[in-house]
DNA sequence: GCCTAATCGAGACGGTACGTCTCGTCTTCAC
DNA sequence: GTGAAGACGAGACGTACCGTCTCGATTAGGC
């Protein structure tokens, strides 16, 4: 894909001539990232092209390319830019996982603040689209994991060996596993329209995980 | 697809002229369905092209548009095909659901033959590429489920619905709750790669999900 | 093109089991003249396809197929078939040539109807079509020279030899090149457009050829 | 071709975005002219195909539709470029008239021109081509006249009005008809195939036109 | 505060695939 | 066995985008 001109690159100067990030135009990125989200969102992920983020931010193409590599690319910056501003400091999710002794009524909560993020649409159309691409491209599904989703997870994770701590967990769970008795069921219902989401819903996955489906 | 239902179309819808089913090319179809799956095995979904698969199948595009609507469309019927061939009369968890009486081992013997499956290359792309397509494209979204996962889920519910008579499961269990316990987990791990997939690991869900995560 | 199947060829039936003429049907004959003319007439000859004449005449391809070999031949016949309904014993050009005694006179007559058949919008656009198609395709080019101009150049031959009798025309012309004199011109204004067709442009090239351009 | 006039066009028609031609690549002009001439020297006009120019010229198709409207266009512009290139300054016909004083000997030679050119194959089959479509599509017609014959035509006229002076033509002959009859024959004969074409035929030509069919 | 090199908007380029249209052949029934 | 109907393999149509490649015209940062 590179071109590698002569001996110049056999040197040190890596092969495309890496483009100066301290000379990059913030205005462009803004508007591509602007251009990107109201365009998956208006049209979906497909319709979508390069070729429409660059007319509607105003932007020539090769100010893409130069600094993207793909359209998921763009799609998922934009996106995760879109998350940090959404969440400026806190975010219930994002950042910490409340504590207050009660393991259940704790889970319970941030799967509601969940379920709200889940039922946004601003975040539905774009989310999905990044979701469907990481499930077919291996590289940009590792990824998207790595930095959208392990972070919430590890506050499972935390939240979960401090109930273990407390006795309100058996403490031969590994909580890697446990957690997903609370996203992936939310997870698959909202990716795959496997049934409705609602607060009831995942309380209800919350005693039954804790609990147990046997009799007592 | 085609939509010609009752007279009513014939009358005040001259449509497209739905082409004549009787006098359709099995050759032609069968052709088509290797082409796809073969395609989107070596090249990977967004590689595969109608042209393509018209190209390698010996046939003419228009006789792929013909009959299906889109890319997703053969696929998924390519797909089905599939599964109808390779599951012809049994198959555990297609047709029939195990009842030892132990409701616990039976899920667990179902888990080992998904992951099974999972594995299987054969299975790996197409099915990417159809729930990923899914995920966005909600008819064939609901499609996939309609014809792919419900009838595996309906064996599940009826599985514990038995389990509950015998008294294995809580009776005031949802079973269409409690079988996402087995499933997501397992459909999440595969497809956002959010951990390994063993039967080590399915039976660990089952016992979680038993006996729960409290101590009792 | 034939296919030659097996030795039957080789003995004696024609290679493509040449149709049965006696059974063919007049009606779909018929048929098929009106719609070729009339899209023609319509839409042009570029945008008439064999298929849109068979859905015209209520037709299949193939009953067109079997009779002719192109687009250019079916419409050659129509063509033919709509001049010779035209002129069903008499007409001036097409079967005599009058001879008053004044071949100035008569020549200018028989421009005359020439000039009125050009502008008959009837024949206006499938004339153009088989003339322009004859201009590129040699062997249609000939048969149209033979079956539609000939006739009447023949005519013109003998009306220009009786004046040569006469002692109206020099002995030493040759008719075949002074019969050009009134038709080339003419069909050359017509075919690419030069300049008006009228009685008076016709009359004036009937004197100037008779009488030269030269002073005298 | 493309439209642009003034500043209004900017306003109120976005149209199509007109393609900068200063950006032009020559490289591709001249490719294409050259694919489209032998392609069409050596399959004919109709089995020309813009897709096949292409491909011939090593050029994407969109490069050929964002600089011409249509198969003929194209071929029309390589012909002119092809006749400019054939005629780089003098060339009898396209430029000058000879005038030794004479004109029954300037006209036969200027005609043993055409007939030389006529005969030549590298112009055979594009001209007759270009002529088929002419007949057919009136604006490629009235562009082939305007910019293919029109010049010589005048030419002609310039000498026929000179010859009047000089009292070799009658002065009450329109030159616009006169010269028809130098050159209509000679392009129906090669348009139609209606008789040889050869030096012997155009002098003869002139001299029937000079000197009337009639006794004098 | 100028100079100059990189980035920018713009868009032409060689390509690939799209979904549609028509070709000429082949197959199926009805008559 | 002809004829209407139309599915078929083939391939061109004209369009939309791809990712690369020039073009001036800003537009910074280092001097």
């Amino acid at each position: 894909m590179a071109v590698q001109k002569s001996e110049q690159s056999a040197q040190s100067a890596p092969a495309k001539s890496a483009p100066d990030a301290t000379r990059r135009s913030e205005r462009s990125r803004r508007a591509i990232y602007d251009a990107a989200l109201a365009l998956v969102a208006e049209a979906g992920y497909p319709k979508t092209t390069i070729e429409g983020i660059a007319a509607r931010a105003g932007v020539g193409k090769q100010t893409i390319y130069r600094w993207w590599s793909s359209k998921a690319d763009v799609l998922m910056e934009a996106f995760l830019d879109l998350a940090e501003q959404s969440t400026p400091e806190a975010g219930p999710v994002a950042y910490t996982f409340p504590d207050t002794g009660d393991v259940a009524a704790d889970v319970k909560a941030v799967l509601r603040a969940t379920v709200d993020q889940l039922r946004d649409p601003r975040f539905e159309v774009p989310s999905r689209a990044l979701a469907a691409e990481g499930v077919v491209n291996e590289q940009l599904g590792r990824e998207l994991v790595a930095k959208l989703m392990q972070p919430s997870l590890d506050l499972y994770i935390g939240r979960l060996r401090a109930a273990q701590d407390a006795g309100q967990v058996r403490a031969d769970i590994d909580p890697r596993i446990a957690l997903e008795f609370f996203i992936s069921p939310l997870a698959q219902r909202w990716l795959q329209r496997t049934g409705p989401i609602s607060y009831e819903y995942t309380d209800t996955l919350v005693d039954y995980a804790l609990h147990g489906l046997a009799p007592r």
